[in-house]
RNA sequence: GGGCCGGUAGCUCAGCGGUCAGAGCAGCGGACUCAUAAUCCGUCAGACCCGGGUUCGAAUCCCGGCCGGCCUACCA
């Protein structure tokens, strides 16, 4: 985790003792509320395998393809999870709250699997030697799923020993998934919660698969096994966490799913990272240096300038609460193009050649500084390290939103700044 | 098999009932020199997967098909 630049406050092990014991408490309360019974899975057993097949998992001729061998029908007791019993207050809740999943085409999905009407789940096995022990019966363990989902709610309550956070961060605002878990954490998730009497998520969002084009043109989801991984170390390594947080977010629609390729990331890189964003920087820095001394002209900057990027973060901001990563990002790109095209429409190498000229000189300097300042602020979700180095250059470490319009007096001085995204060398 | 999602310029994507279908990149032409030969301007480019249907009008809605993705009880 430290490679990509990002952190965790606590790791959870379903095999945590405390866990345990507080899926055993809700799960009781559960059953208490009257919705656990006492019902009976059928479904197609590899005797060899000791364990029940799913459709996709069935060989040719109905045999295990692991040890080719006829699978047969078989039954198990279990204790079920009443799920049905949900089927109006979870319309109720896609009803009342049409973001409670996003994006939208994720909403309809779940919504469309609620609406084929819910069926009972199995709550428990029978035949499994780890798991969480049903405490009514302790023959069974809980299927993982009842385990592993409480353990948002469960580690609240142990993680930092002595603290119990769960008032203070349940319930959660937003439960990031992948779209292959959808229906645990849409449908299932939602109705334990009830069962439990505990309260739900605000919102649950659904990211999309990064898919890699192979030669023969097919998509495919990326995979070790197929081999076609665009390796996210080698890219850390090469040009940082920040370029590969920054490409993944920029090339796919953040929910959707998308392709992703080493010759886009050099495109994106190259074109962006470095041309657009870093040669900025440079220039910006350089030109102060040689026409002022790195000092930066204390005035107000250039009001047409002002008014095209001063709104910018307000749209960021509902984009982000949205959770439209990639359109906020788009947004705060066009910081980047505007101030690439003040330069040129201000040419400030040709205003230095005329003294007379000097006050406008010192107003589009002053502009490109501050205007840095607040590119800085917009984009540091998506570049936090480079962000910090530019910072670092220009002298101000302030990152709040409401900070990023244009004004003076706030970077007063820059330093010279080495190239925030270099390019290889060869 | 069933359910759901997607298939738009060479590439990555936006548009999702109503001007000649858009952006960025790549290509081509030009300007400029402050800068990581970077930037800026202009320009070329598409059977909107295929076939039906609804409509005054469809990339956009409906039906069928083809291709790709995810789910369909134990990695979460």
């Amino acid at each position: 985790m430290p490679r990509l630049n990002v952190s965790n406050d606590f790791f959870v092990r379903t095999s945590d003792p405390e866990h345990k014991a507080c899926v055993q408490e809700i799960l009781t309360r559960v059953k208490d509320n009257g919705y656990v019974e006492l019902g009976t899975y059928e479904g197609w057993y590899c005797p060899r395998c000791a364990d029940f097949k799913t459709e996709s998992e069935i060989a040719e001729g109905n045999t295990c393809p692991i040890h080719k061998i006829a699978l047969v029908r078989e039954s198990e007791e279990n204790w079920f999870f009443k799920l049905s019993a949900f089927q109006e207050p979870l319309e109720k809740l896609f009803a009342d709250n049409p973001d409670f999943v996003r994006p939208r085409h994720r909403f309809n999905e779940a919504h469309a699997f609620l609406s084929q009407g819910l069926q009972d789940v199995s709550l428990s096995r029978g035949k499994l030697t780890w798991g969480v022990e049903v405490p009514w019966d302790p023959e069974h363990v809980f299927y993982v799923w009842f385990d592993a989902l409480l353990n948002y709610v469960t580690a609240l309550s142990y993680a930092r020993p002595g603290d119990d956070l769960t008032e203070r961060f349940w319930p959660a605002q937003i439960q990031l998934i992948g779209k292959d878990i959808l229906k645990f954490h849409t449908i299932y998730w939602p109705a334990l919660l009830m069962a439990a009497g505990l309260e739900l998520p605000e919102h649950v969002v659904v990211h999309g698969f990064l898919l890699m084009r192979d030669a023969d043109g097919t998509e495919h989801k990326m995979s070790k096994s197929l081999g076609n991984v665009l390796d996210p170390f080698q890219i850390i390594d090469d040009f940082g966490a920040d370029a590969l947080r920054y490409y993944c977010l920029r090339e796919v629609r953040f929910g959707q799913d998308g392709a992703v390729s080493t010759s886009g990331f050099a495109a994106r890189y190259e074109g962006e990272l470095a041309n657009e964003f870093g040669n900025l920087a440079s220039r910006t820095t350089a030109m102060i240096h040689r026409y002022r001394d790195g000092e930066v002209p204390a005035i107000q900057p250039d009001h047409a300038i002002a008014q095209e990027l001063d709104p910018l973060a307000a749209q960021i901001e509902e984009l982000i609460d949205a959770s439209e990563l990639t359109q906020a990002l788009d947004v705060a790109w066009t910081a980047v193009r505007r101030l690439n095209r003040y330069v040129e429409e201000q040419a400030p190498w040709a205003l230095a050649k005329d003294d007379s000229n000097a006050a406008q000189l010192d107003l589009v300097l002053a502009t490109l500084a501050d205007g840095l300042r607040l590119i800085g602020v917009l984009l540091h979700p998506w570049l936090p390290a480079s962000v910090e180095k530019l910072f670092a250059a220009i002298g101000v470490d302030d990152l709040a939103l409401s900070t990023a319009r244009l004004q003076p007096g706030l970077v007063t001085r820059v330093e010279r700044i080495a190239p925030l995204f270099p390019k290889p060398q060869d």
